[in-house]
DNA sequence: AAGGAAGGCAACCGCGAAATA
DNA sequence: ATATTTCGCGGTTGCCTTCCT
């Protein structure tokens, strides 16, 4: 019995985890002495008619044993297991053993490239649903991809990446657009609650089978269901399971300054104001109300700007990172639970119910009273969702909303005139091809953007690359590029950068149908927006010196001198 | 070489949904 | 219809290994 099992045991076990000596190894300390722990011994004891559930690693014996059984009598029925064979584990305990180590076609080992970009992508669309992430990925276990994202959510905390690629954003947004145009935008429901209730939630199969290293063929990626996602991520934020604030995490395991690492939350900590009127921060200020954190929630109406979010919503990081940086003065633990791109609200309603949902609109310039616009989207807005195409939803809503300048009607988000008109943004072709320049800091620092996914040359993971080397590897045109510069930390930049794109990912959509030979600078800004949002760019740290007269020239259009985010687009309040 | 920190992995726990009695 | 059981999922923890100082 023994041997046998163990030999059929080892049949599923990598070279490196055969489970001989070194289940001892894993066996603790106070375990080790017990004499249940030994091979073979693991038939439960009985104690007073009630066997002793084992814990801790399990030996090959006991994995031997489980195996047998579900040869026997197959999967399911767990805590019969226990019952028949003897063992002593808790049926859960079996059923654990059993689909993460010893059904068969498991796939041990590193996970490919291919595969890490799939869960990424994966990630992207789904959250934190491993069970249905590890449906695509045949022979990975949840747990395995779990423990994978874990792990990369902090490699790349810590190298102050963005966790999503940039190309993710483009696929989503061109994919967006068609969708679109052929009025299937952002969910498949009959209705939206239908979706909203999760049932239909699905991702397409074939979404992620073309994806392509090199991502110069985006494959279809059917848009996400964002109620859907909604009533997954209202669900957690209901139950208080915001995003992961794990302070020893941040604030000190971090090699690098929670600064660093979330500039762009900390920028806006320390101005007060937040980039990004976006909807979706929501949640996190009634988070905040009810947690105590460091958001102050005014309740003078005029006062409901973005200062409101500036001081503790990651504008970036947050949201890409799927944690959030507590490089903000949290006193507190907020648990937010969310994928990097998502974001979701309370209220799984609220959003949904745009059309009838009349937005404040606050002019942070104080150049305008507060108005009340209606939202003009489509009813089905993305915001709810917090994926990828929510965020470029948003700003293709503000993109169309621009055709109404004289109304300001821009859905959610408002652009300041002013900004436009004092902004000296007007990017022309000429200036695309200067911020193309490869030795142009921007030009390498916007090439950086897309490290994650390419291609390495003799590395092992995509998520090495120093960003230097994707500055000269990656062959993308850089489409836009924008500097705001402000003074952050004395002299650093704020530098917002344009993004490489594949040419024709923005063509034919609203950001350029009405100025497709000539594009305004406002249509970069909020492409910008939307696309530093995506980023999770460090837009502090990772900046580069701009020359100085342009740093300043720009400063000084902006009127950044004091604060970096002034010139953003003012925040929707929600009622 | 030693100690500590970080990484990585396996397993457990709590909760909720589904199935069953 | 209700209570109980079973199952599955996601979050968290603990331990070992590896790396760094």
């Amino acid at each position: 019995m023994r041997n046998s099992g163990a030999i059929s045991v080892f049949r599923f076990w990598p070279m490196n985890q055969i489970p001989d000596d070194s289940d001892k190894r894993m066996i603790p300390k106070d375990q080790m002495d017990s004499p249940s722990i030994e091979e073979g011994s693991s038939v439960g004891s009985l104690n007073g008619g009630n066997p002793v559930l084992k814990k801790g690693p399990w030996t090959s014996a006991e994995d031997a044993i489980l195996m047998d059984y579900v040869k026997r009598h197959g999967e399911g029925n767990w805590n019969a297991v226990q019952k028949h064979t003897g063992l002593s584990r808790c049926g859960k305990s079996c059923r654990l053993r059993w689909a993460n180590h010893l059904r068969p076609n498991l796939k041990k080992g590193a996970f490919t490239p291919e595969e890490e970009q799939l869960i990424v992508e994966l990630h992207a669309k789904m959250g934190n649903k491993w069970a249905r992430m590890a449906g695509h990925l045949p022979g990975r276990t949840d747990n395995e991809i779990k423990n994978y994202w874990n792990t990369r959510v902090k490699r790349r905390q810590r190298a102050g990446l963005p966790l999503y690629p940039p190309n993710l954003c483009y696929q989503i947004a061109d994919e967006n657009q068609r969708c679109n145009n052929s009025s299937e935008y952002f969910y498949y429901g009959k209705h939206p609650t239908d979706s909203l209730l999760g049932s239909d939630f699905d991702i397409c199969d074939t979404v992620f089978d073309n994806f392509d290293a090199d991502h110069s063929a985006l494959a279809y990626a059917r848009p996400f269901s964002d109620a859907a996602v909604t009533s997954m991520l209202s669900k957690k934020f209901g139950s208080q399971k915001y995003f992961l604030v794990d302070p020893t995490v941040s604030s000190m395991k971090r090699p690098r300054d929670s600064e660093s690492l979330f500039p762009a939350l900390h920028s806006n900590f320390s101005n007060g104001h937040s980039r990004f009127g976006h909807p979706f921060l929501e949640p996190l200020r009634k988070m905040q109300r009810t947690s105590g954190l460091g958001y102050h929630c005014d309740p003078d109406p005029s006062s409901k700007n973005l200062q409101s979010f500036g001081s503790a919503i990651p504008s970036s990081h947050a949201f890409l990172n799927g944690t959030f940086s507590a490089s903000s003065p949290s006193s507190g633990t907020v648990k937010l639970e969310l994928p990097s791109l998502q974001h979701t609200e309370i209220d799984g309603s609220s959003w949904l119910a745009c059309s009838s949902t009349p937005l404040v609109v606050v002019d942070t310039y104080g150049e305008s009273a507060p108005a009340t616009v209606s939202l003009q989207t489509d009813c089905v807005s993305p915001h709810n969702s917090g994926l990828l195409d929510a965020l470029v939803h948003e700003a293709q809503v503000i993109s169309c909303a621009k055709k109404e300048p004289s109304e300001k009607r821009l859905g959610s988000v408002i652009i300041p005139d002013n900004v436009v008109k004092s902004s000296e943004l007007s990017i022309s072709e000429k200036k695309f091809e200067e911020f193309n320049d490869p030795i142009s800091p921007l030009g390498c620092s916007a090439a950086s953007i897309f490290s994650e996914f390419t291609p390495l040359i003799g590395g092992s993971s995509l998520d090495e690359l120093p960003h230097s080397n994707a500055a000269s590897s990656s062959g993308d045109i850089l489409m836009t590029a924008e500097h705001v510069s402000s003074p952050i930390d004395g002299d650093k930049d704020i530098l917002i950068e344009g993004v490489s794109v594949q040419p024709d990912a923005f063509v034919g959509s609203p950001w350029f149908e009405d100025n497709s030979l000539q594009p305004d600078a406002k249509d970069y800004s909020i492409f910008d927006d939307a696309i530093a949002i995506f980023m999770g760019q460090d837009l502090s740290n990772d900046y580069n010196p701009l020359p100085a007269g342009r740093s300043s020239a720009h400063m000084q259009a902006f009127g950044l001198d004091s604060c970096p985010w002034n010139n953003m687009p003012n925040a929707c309040q929600m009622p």
